[in-house]
DNA sequence: ATGGCTGTTAGTAACAGA
């Protein structure tokens, strides 16, 4: 099973390209984010005249998420308890459990979109409590947090920021110690792990960009190839983020 | 040098993103 999740940031200015990547990769189950719409503005009949099923979570100019299946597609949860903001949504598709986040940026560690960031990561890993470990599962999407130092192009010149906080890197640490992996991708250009590269002046031509999104499997999943697709944020008119892809097999209990 | 761009809804400006 080929599953891959992508910001998308804005579906509608994304559609051509969203198409065309759906058709060239070939994703068994896709987790999108950034949707920007409302379900009236989702393009649903365009998607599912591809082959798949559309779970799409949105209210409007910000957020909404989306999960697209060939494979099969039940609802489980369209947010977490307590958050009303479309950034979460999860659905069974072909016997693994998949689920869409966007994380809340946070701004800033002053602003009170910090906390909510850290009250939703809890929010996140509560969900996993009635969970078994070992059945397949995957969490995938825009985290908003650089595990580490060297998931940034230049640390320095994030200290003082959100995305690096030992609470915010602590929170997915907690999702990962539940007993999910987070996936790591083939070494892209230089090495360099990004799957997200800041419009503003010419940081992806540098190569200067971020590690922020993620796919976290658990031991339900055995991972065969993973890699960020740096091709689709290339071009005209690109999302800011690139697709990670990974190939996978489901283990059988 | 904290800017640089791109998206939305708005209606030629504000806000958000990370």
């Amino acid at each position: 099973m080929r599953i891959a999740t992508w910001n998308v940031n804005s579906v509608g200015a994304r559609l051509p390209r969203l198409l065309d990547w759906l058709e060239t990769r070939q994703p068994d189950v896709a987790a999108l984010q950034e949707t920007k719409c409302a379900d009236a503005g989702f393009p649903f009949a365009e998607v599912e005249a591809l082959g798949y099923e559309v779970m799409h979570v949105g209210d409007g100019r910000w957020n909404g998420v989306a999960i697209l299946s060939r494979v099969g597609l039940t609802p489980v949860a369209d947010a977490l308890p307590g958050m009303t903001e479309p950034r979460y949504a999860t659905a069974d598709c072909g016997g693994l459990r998949v689920t869409s986040v966007y994380v809340p940026n946070g701004r800033a560690v002053d602003d009170a979109q910090y906390p909510y960031k850290l009250e939703w990561f809890a929010a996140l890993r509560r969900t996993l409590d009635e969970l078994d470990p070992a059945a397949p599962q995957v969490i995938m999407g825009d985290f908003n947090v650089a595990r580490t130092d060297a998931d940034l192009w230049d640390p320095a010149l994030f200290v003082g920021s959100t995305h690096v906080t030992p609470a915010e890197r602590a929170a997915m640490d907690a999702l990962v110690d539940w007993g999910l992996t987070d996936v790591v991708a083939r070494p892209g250009k230089n090495d360099r792990p990004y799957t997200y590269w800041d419009y503003r002046a010419g940081r992806f031509h540098q190569d200067q960009g971020m590690r922020i999104d993620y796919v976290l499997a658990s031991a339900g999943v055995a991972v065969e190839d993973a890699y960020v697709d740096r091709d689709a944020r290339k071009g005209k008119l690109p999302s800011d983020h690139a697709p990670v892809v990974v190939d996978l097999a489901l283990v059988s209990a």
